[in-house]
DNA sequence: ATAGATGTTAGAGTATACTCGAAGTCAAGA
DNA sequence: TCTTGACTTCGAGTATACTCTAACATCTAT
């Protein structure tokens, strides 16, 4: 005898709501889940595992796509490891790229609280423009060119 | 004589489409710039420094109807520095646990990776399941807790 | 046996952020 | 003057990821 968990379990466990799971179903994403005679859906133990990596795929930014094809991967057991290695580097690239670039953010976004803070003492968003240029700290002179760069289209020299 | 520039010139030096400056402005994104007597959109060179806010804050992940109550205060001038000080405070927040919560993922991305060679090298995604429980990496024990935890619904204890 | 809880599907609705098409306006050069 | 190209608005369309409703089926406890 073999336990299984229904949706609502699922649910509550995982944090999955029963309408996001029924759709990922709908979406391709739980071929490995077995059904009863009615119909109904028969999550296993073992189940949780690829429920698990459906999450950590989705919490790295994959779309609902792309993890569809993991799991078409997945269904088709060891002949395909190698595909499933390729596709988690790629994501291990995804992923490092996406946090050099909120890296890249919160250095711009900690120099506007300072910034920020420094205006509100003064009570003038524009005090420095006031100073002579020997004045003005060297993180806004900095700041100023990236936002010239903006204003040049510095982007287009990226390749 | 004052220089403006057009909607393509800055589409085209911010990378930012004209389709979607006209929908940031629709949506009270670019309350800032002035338009001609004939009503097309002109923009100056002070222009550039909050279209460079509004992409720092998207690429941070803030949705566009809070960039758009940052930029009405940023139209209220010096009366709301503060109000401004405290959303970047928070964004600044916000920030950080995406990073967290991406470097987290990245662990298990980097175990997966792991696991998927290992897994190639026997032909055998399950091939630790054979293996005298001694002989089992460490690193599979511990990934193995996690969806356990994931399975018991440890995630209700976060609070 | 029947009520109520839980499950099913198909399909509609919501939210976000664009992206585009149509119809019309306007300024500048041949 | 006229044509061309860039601009305008309005509204519709697209993509993603849910989220929910309706109608019906099934299971369980009294």
């Amino acid at each position: 005898m073999k336990k299984y968990y229904s949706i609502s379990d699922v649910a509550a466990r995982t944090g999955i709501s029963a309408y996001t799971l029924r759709y990922y179903d709908k979406e391709g994403l739980l071929g490995f889940v077995k059904r009863s005679e009615s119909g109904k859906r028969l999550f296993t133990k073992e189940d949780f595992e690829p429920l698990y990596t459906i999450t950590v795929l989705k919490r790295s930014g994959m779309p609902i796509r792309k993890i569809r094809d993991f799991m078409n991967l997945y269904l088709l057991g060891n002949e395909t490891i190698h595909n499933r290695y390729v596709m988690f580097e790629e994501q291990r690239r995804s992923l490092i790229q996406q946090i050099r670039e909120l890296e890249e953010m919160l250095k711009i976004v900690d120099y506007k609280c300072w910034y920020f803070q420094e205006a509100e003492k003064r009570n003038d968003i524009n005090y420095y423009k006031k100073l002579p240029a020997e004045e003005v700290d060297p993180r806004i002179v900095e700041f100023n060119k990236i936002v010239e760069d903006f204003r040049e289209g510095s982007s287009e020299t990226e390749l």
